[in-house]
DNA sequence: GATTTCCACAATTCATGTATTCTGTATACA
DNA sequence: TGTATACAGAATACATGAATTGTGGAAATC
């Protein structure tokens, strides 16, 4: 029917899988922030929270390990990756190709990205909820992944995105999402649409690079502050 | 004594891990084509063979799926990957993304590249050992990795080659390895060792699509055969 | 008083038993 | 003859028990 054969039916995903749920489980509450970094966990402990064997646990904490999102602390457990701002600027470098190749292949189907997309991340900017926005950024991204036609760099970037989304939540302010960013989405959305492939990887590349500088540097801040506070942060 | 601080002990890595080392088993054996793509295999028939208990090799298997190494087969347990031309030109997407980038790192501290990797190079190209020519490529391409200080890059690569490798395996052919790639090479690394960043990032791309344009097409050629013959491959 | 050695405890990793789930075939029926 | 269904077998995923490994503190010695 359609120019390339698309009726490879969703892949079906009701894996009653314990490890999967135990993995989103966990990722998310190591992204959201609510398993802060640096904190001891116990596989005993999860196991038991979760209502499940410690097998599925141990399994879970191997693959978060590889991924970088644990690390090892022999005797005590495993420790939830302390934010690194050396880390989070390596991300951001491989996350930046990854656009720039993303929005390359984007470009050469003149792919036309959904302009609700944009209007929508514009109302999130304008408005107050810092979860709204970082959602509607990252839908954006997600879309010229899809658009790229290749599936590995969504698998990977989806990594990268919760080390970032952990970064955010940590420095919470809300400058991090400048409306202008929007206009520089807005502008690689049409570099795309035109078939721009060029101007489509540069534009992306230096939006990366430019959210990179300012996360790093909040980042950064955040970090030396709680070097000399006992407190973390209040509410 | 030298330029970097140095001296922080290599991270020391002598894990009587089982996990580790069925990984590292069943990775190799993948990569080098001694489990050929589409054999059925059993954790518990692993598990003898290694003389482990099913328990570690359950989790190695879920590693190795999470990279698309193996695949579910419900009933008849995992399926080592089938080679697919399209999985390998993505491959080759990523990678020479992360291949444009760490160059381009490179290339910013004027990183001077072993001679030696690339005359030794030469000489393999020269010889008729596969396995050298392949060992020797790889080097030089980790060189580079190295070289951009960001072992994010590296960690990544390094499964894209075990990918590459497996199907480099299955072509067989000397002609993949021209000697022309070395000059290739060497023009990269001249290009990284007078800083120029754009060169550098522009003609590792432009010889990695080089490369997933020979192999794909030398691959689809081996899987057409393949379709047709219920032979593999002859000697 | 500082340093080293030893020991108890904490936590993980590995092994095995059990239940569940999926395939493939045989059989019944239209 | 073709299709649907049920059942047997195979293989995994999960739970729990056992053994190994590493930490942190206490005691002993210099």
């Amino acid at each position: 029917m359609s120019l390339t054969m698309n009726s490879q039916l969703i892949k079906i995903e009701s894996s009653p899988d314990l490890v999967d749920q135990v993995y989103r489980s966990l990722l998310d509450a190591i992204s959201d922030g609510s398993l802060a970094p640096g904190v001891r966990i116990m596989q005993e402990d999860i196991a038991e929270q979760l209502a499940v064997s410690r097998q599925p646990v141990l399994q879970v904490l191997r693959l978060l390990k590889k991924d970088g999102f644990v690390m090892d602390a022999p005797g005590r457990g495993v420790l939830v990756a302390p934010l690194d701002v050396t880390w989070l600027v390596q991300i951001y470098q491989v996350r930046s190709a990854l656009d720039g190749l993303a929005a390359r292949l984007a470009a050469r189907t003149h792919f036309r990205i959904d302009p609700l997309l944009i209007s929508r991340g514009r109302a999130a900017a304008r408005g107050s909820e810092v979860k709204l926005m970082m959602a509607a950024d990252a839908e954006f991204h997600a879309a010229i992944y899809a658009a790229s036609g290749n599936p590995l760099i969504a698998q990977t970037a989806r990594l990268h995105w919760h080390h970032i989304r952990r970064a955010m939540g940590a420095v919470l302010q809300v400058s991090t999402m400048r409306e202008s960013i929007w206009d520089e989405h807005e502008a690689i959305a049409q570099a795309i649409g035109r078939g721009d492939q060029d101007a489509a990887e540069t534009l992306i590349r230096q939006h990366d690079e430019d959210a990179s500088y300012n996360l790093a540097k909040l980042l950064s801040n955040v970090l030396r502050a709680k070097t000399f506070t006992t407190q973390g942060d209040k509410p």
